[in-house]
DNA sequence: AAAGGCAACTAACATTTGTTAGTATATTTG
DNA sequence: CAAATATACTAACAAATGTTAGTTGCCTTT
């Protein structure tokens, strides 16, 4: 089964990629850094991709693919406004955890991406920003949020959950759970008393 | 007065650099690139300058310290603790819009700092996060904030400020001061009602 | 007017970069 | 078993990179 070993490979490259974009960034990683750590020459790479854009390319719009069509199906279940931001919340607080060298790329990296590709992943992260501020908006007119400014709320929300990527690590004397409910209480409640 | 002439042009490099890093990383910034920006041949501004990383150390050491100073200075004001903390997401808001450019640079591209300028900013970093920790440690123990954990609150706090560098332009309907304000109350408050 | 130094230039350097060509070795398919 | 395909390698490329050397013109000071 050739194409079942092809695709591992490839994802291993895309996996050992994005933590070295991560770690270094996608200008400061060479593909000769990159085929050391998957274990193969760089020219050998180009077996299973087609170039260095494509592999930034490939983890971009993996990420942004995942937060559209989360964000469509929380969108349609039957709950409150309150319930649809903290599931949003938490599929962003779980993707970092579980996936965070590729949310980290997308999330600093997404520049270096080239014409058409560029435009279509502001595009989409403009609309999810915009379905995301949307929920935001409909919970304030229901009267479950504080009128805030929506834009504020929303970049607040996005940003606050940013750094765990840069923070957490298992067996930091904090479980992903308790970091959750952390978040999500500061977000919702504040610090003040 | 030939000093005086050189300070400038070496400021002009560093800001134009700055602006340039913010937009294309540090690694994606040519000399080529930042000496078209400045109106000078690459060459030439090795008259001002000793290295492409001197840039990045002066830009994010500047930050840094202005940062450490600050915090400093509001830690020996004789207000509460809550006070404090406010004036530290004010400081942070403030130098986010007037210095932009450096902030970003500063959060994002330190990692390509090199040797023991990348350690001594590392642990400068770690020292205003304790700093910073330690304030938001004594508001809770004083009763003045809730029992939230310190780490989540101090990362929750530094990022949620951080998004203002990638959103925050003048005439987006929506003044220093307001912006200031809603973060304020949402980061003390939160967004539930 | 002469001298000295600052700041710009051009040209070139050694590396490093992403990528292609050509080749050899496995592995799968007929 | 033979043929075909997939995947690894080495060697090399053209372009871009940070930086240095050497030179020229300009401004200030004497």
């Amino acid at each position: 089964m050739a194409k079942k070993v092809k695709n591992n490979k490839r994802q291993l490259i895309l996996e050992e990629a994005a933590k070295l974009f991560k770690a270094k960034g996608f200008g400061g990683t060479s593909m000769r850094d990159l085929g050391a750590q998957v274990g193969m020459e760089a020219a050998s790479m180009y077996n299973h991709i087609n170039s260095k854009d494509e592999i930034l390319e490939l983890i971009c719009f993996h990420v942004s693919n995942t937060y559209v069509s989360q964000l469509a199906q929380i969108e349609q279940t039957d709950t409150s406004y309150v319930e649809k931001i903290k599931a949003l919340i938490h599929l962003h607080i779980r993707l970092m955890i579980e996936d965070g060298a590729a949310v980290s790329v997308a999330n600093n990296d997404w520049k270096y991406l080239t014409n058409d590709k560029l435009e279509a992943f502001k595009e989409a992260r403009k609309n999810y920003e915009k379905g995301f501020a949307a929920l935001i908006e409909q919970g304030i007119a229901a009267g479950e949020l504080q009128p805030v400014n929506t834009s504020v709320a929303l970049f607040t929300i996005l940003s606050a959950v940013r750094w765990v990527e840069l923070w957490y690590r298992p067996g930091r004397g904090i479980t992903a759970e308790e970091l959750e409910e952390n978040i999500m209480t500061l977000l919702l409640n504040g610090i003040a008393k």
